[in-house]
DNA sequence: TCTGGGGTCCTAGGACCC
DNA sequence: TCTGGGGTCCTAGGACCC
């Protein structure tokens, strides 16, 4: 039996905005020269994180190889992303977004929703009107253009702000769906992954106009909840509401890496995961949180994964509790016949600090220490930089990091090197031993 | 988008309890 | 001891998003 849904019984006015090429536009933005440039982001990975427009228009494409791009747009000037810079802007064109509703979702780095419902009267027109004001605002005062679209829900108003970009402005209004949603194919609806498209093209259903005038006894007979609240939406019924709290709490935090060329080295392997556990740490220290939970998993070359979850003995976002839980994962999960390629963490089960109930067993004394420990190293890292102090656990990952390329270390090299003594001062790592 | 890193939510099935 | 009905909690895994 499936339940029923919340369906809003009043038409609303839901916008989403859509920043265009975001990356490369702020890029452009902050150094004026590079306007009217093939500009593209992400030279760290070594594939395009984002194209400027003019990139765009010479066929360069998210995800395409560095390499290629040279090749096919010489000119192009390629630069390493700085999300610090581009997370400013977000927060600036969100907050352009608030003066005109309260209702604001931020959906991601570059992409809002907003409730207008009921704003016609206080702007004095139409939703139109009020959603051409915040592009022009945020053009004015960022120097960045977005798209926009306004339907009766969220998905609609996804596909609004699509379908006409960059500096869009699509209005859907309810008598009009259909013409919007005739010419979308079904797997660029969001929430329809290449899964769920597959299965609907076997009952005939190839567009999103398909999906809307689908039987409701069939959404309801053979799809899950996901895709029976996306049916609603398409036919201008929101289920979907606009939330507006900033990310502040989190379900899980999680880190992984990937390492070339693959690895089978124990050592150097387990202290990537290490690291990551370190840094899954410090985010969740950060917003006063512990985990209940510890998931580890490696990525093998063949891109299979394979992964542990461990239920901890007591909450924590302290490294230096959870390694023995680590190493344990580690211990099930590694064969050393195996080529990896990416080892993570994930910590799960968050729950505020405050709330962690020790029981009879737990060291109090020994608990209260360890968080001033590491009081003093988050307040050490803020001042010196991220890596400034570290679990010795994590080494070999930064000494693979100092050699790669310079002299072509093999992990197992390099863990040999790590036993030297003077190789931390040879390589200028600084380094603290913790006794806890 | 043949493959980066970080997330969310849903479902099915098993364990356990009354 | 067997049988049946029903609930809850947990976990693994799937699907999707930017």
């Amino acid at each position: 039996m499936s339940r029923p849904l919340t369906i809003s019984s009043w038409p609303r006015a839901i916008l989403h905005m859509d920043a265009d090429a975001f990356f490369a536009s702020c890029e452009q933005a902050i150094h004026p020269e590079l306007k009217g440039r093939p500009v593209i982001t992400g030279k760290e990975r070594g594939i395009v994180s984002a194209a400027s427009y003019e990139a765009k228009a010479r066929g360069v494409s998210r995800g395409v190889s560095l390499s290629e791009v040279k090749k096919i747009c010489p000119d192009a000037v390629i630069l390493p992303s700085d999300y610090e810079t581009y997370s400013l802007f977000s927060v600036r064109m969100f907050e352009i977004l608030g003066r005109f509703t309260p209702d604001v979702e931020e959906y991601s780095i570059d992409e809002a929703f907003a409730d207008l419902t009921g704003l016609r009267r206080s702007f004095h027109g139409p939703y139109g009107m009020i959603a051409q004001r915040i592009q022009e605002t945020i053009h004015s005062e960022l120097g960045i253009t977005v798209s926009v679209g306004v339907s009766l829900s969220k998905v609609l108003a996804k596909v609004a702000s699509k379908y006409n970009k960059p500096r869009g402005l699509t209005l859907i209004p309810g008598r009009d769906i259909h013409i919007y949603l005739e010419k979308i194919p079904i797997e660029k609806v969001w929430g329809v992954g290449p899964n769920t498209a597959a299965f609907l093209r076997k009952f005939g259903i190839g567009t999103a106009l398909d999906f809307a005038k689908a039987d409701e006894r069939f959404v309801e007979d053979r799809l899950s909840k996901p895709y029976r609240e996306i049916w609603h939406e398409l036919n201008g019924r929101s289920v979907y509401p606009v939330v507006k709290e900033s990310k502040s709490d989190y379900q899980s935090i999680s880190k992984a890496r990937t390492f070339t060329p693959p690895s089978r080295d124990a050592a150097f392997i387990f202290a990537q995961l290490s690291r990551n556990l370190e840094n899954a740490c410090i985010k969740a220290r950060r917003y006063k949180l512990a985990a209940e939970r510890l998931v580890v998993f490696l990525r093998m070359q063949d891109f299979r994964n394979t992964g542990m979850e461990i239920k901890l003995s007591c909450p924590s976002a302290y490294p230096a509790q959870l390694f023995q839980a680590l190493k344990e994962g580690f211990g099930h999960v590694f064969r050393p016949d195996c080529l990896y390629r990416q080892t993570g963490v994930v910590l799960s089960g968050l729950m505020p600090e405050r709330k962690i109930q020790y029981t009879l067993f737990d060291d109090a004394a020994r608990i209260e220490k360890m968080s001033r420990v590491y009081e003093v190293i988050d307040s050490l890292s803020q001042r010196y930089g991220k890596y400034a102090v570290h679990h010795a656990a994590s080494l070999p990952t930064k000494l693979q990091a100092r050699h790669e390329g310079e002299r072509g270390d093999t992990p197992t090299r390099v863990s040999k090197l790590l036993k030297g003594e003077n190789a931390r001062q040879r390589l200028g790592l600084p380094m603290l031993h913790i006794k806890i």
